[in-house]
DNA sequence: TGGTGTGAACAACTTCACAGCG
DNA sequence: CGCTGTGAAGTTGTTCACACCA
């Protein structure tokens, strides 16, 4: 039976990861799947895997395991990944580009339909992927027309929290921010943050430390 | 007085942020800061930084707050950030090349030194940053002539195991994974990993969820 | 028998509240 | 007086250990 207690935002975290080795063993023909053995690929302890999953429900057979490809299913639709998502990117440098062509996302329903940028010799050309570049000023009425749920945020961190600023403004409910800067955002909007550079201080400081 | 009790990962996490609040404070010539005022920016509660700071030593002043410039300076320090670290990345895709032209890392102390691959196409030519690509072949001899501390995974999820285990067994000490897949790697290496789908996924949780 | 589901113990991290010092 | 440094309390997340069931 379904728990209605608060689901640790780390248990939400685990569940993509154990969604991505269902995903593998359902492609090996894998029927059944232990916690233990779970566990031993995802690196992660067995208990904790049992515990993530009976938050939502209770989808093992004791004695047996877990049915791979039902598993699989269930956590997609935990996660709501069932309906497609459209992503919206602002900021075409180096990195918004090679996200805009990462393979991977469309595998997993995310379609970027849209790029903004404020340099005219970008805004009005399509990029090789085929999405367009827009002026910032269509924002707005284009993340109503297309459906925009998230954006994505990859322009230099002096222009990133206008650029949030914006897709706020235009009824945007996930920011996924890769500018090396903190946004203030209004509670009500989910906020996720990449911040690379951060993750190179955190190896050197072991690297160093110990 | 430093203590010497183990300190949190999620401290490191955070000194990382306050190192870039501080640089930013130190180009706008604040002198001192306090704790709440430090808080504000970031969003992090005052007490914690406190708290997170005292780690390493005393480095305020009761009554006054922090000092920026030496703070700044402090944290540096016990980041182990004084000395440059040499990068080098494995599998020049879209991802890899926009990372080696991150203008960012250099600013930070961090210099791509060489990228590796296994396409003969990509071997042997310059990238327009200006670093060479190698054959993976040459990771052993280069990872010591060079000197590289951290290594970058952008290949397909299908290589990188084989690609850390090059990196591991050429003596790299850290590594930053980019491609969707765990990797088993000895105790003593350091493995960090940047997971976009599991970002996306975790937006979308919440998007569908609340 | 073997593996799930779960309360209880444990561990880690965060926040409070205030003593203590410049 | 104001703000740091810090023990203690509170909160959140993880692991254990075992009852329970196919």
């Amino acid at each position: 039976m379904p728990k209605t207690q608060k689901v640790p935002e780390a248990t939400i975290k685990r569940l993509s990861i154990y969604m991505r080795v269902l995903k593998d063993l359902e492609k090996k023909n894998t029927e059944v799947i232990s916690s233990a053995d779970l566990a031993e690929i995802c690196g992660i302890n067995a208990a904790q895997i049992r515990k993530d999953l009976t938050y939502f429900g209770e989808f093992g057979v004791r004695g047996v395991g877990y049915f791979v490809k039902e598993l699989h299913f269930d956590i997609r639709k935990v996660l709501g990944l069932n309906e497609k998502r459209n992503l919206a990117l602002i900021g075409v440098g180096n990195l918004g580009r090679a996200l805009l062509s990462y393979k991977n996302f469309a595998d997993h329903g995310y379609d970027f339909v849209a790029a903004f940028d404020t340099d005219k010799e970008k805004i009005g050309s399509d990029l090789p992927c085929g999405i367009p570049v827009y002026s910032m000023d269509k924002l707005d009425s284009l993340a109503k027309d297309l459906g925009i749920d998230i954006v994505i945020i990859t322009t230099p961190a002096e222009f990133a929290q206008d650029a949030a600023d914006k897709a706020v403004a235009a009824g945007v409910r996930g920011i996924l921010n890769f500018a090396p800067t903190q946004l203030n955002i209004p509670r009500e909007v989910h906020l996720k943050r990449v911040d690379l550079t951060t993750e190179f201080d955190n190896l050197a400081y072991h690297l160093h430390a110990g």
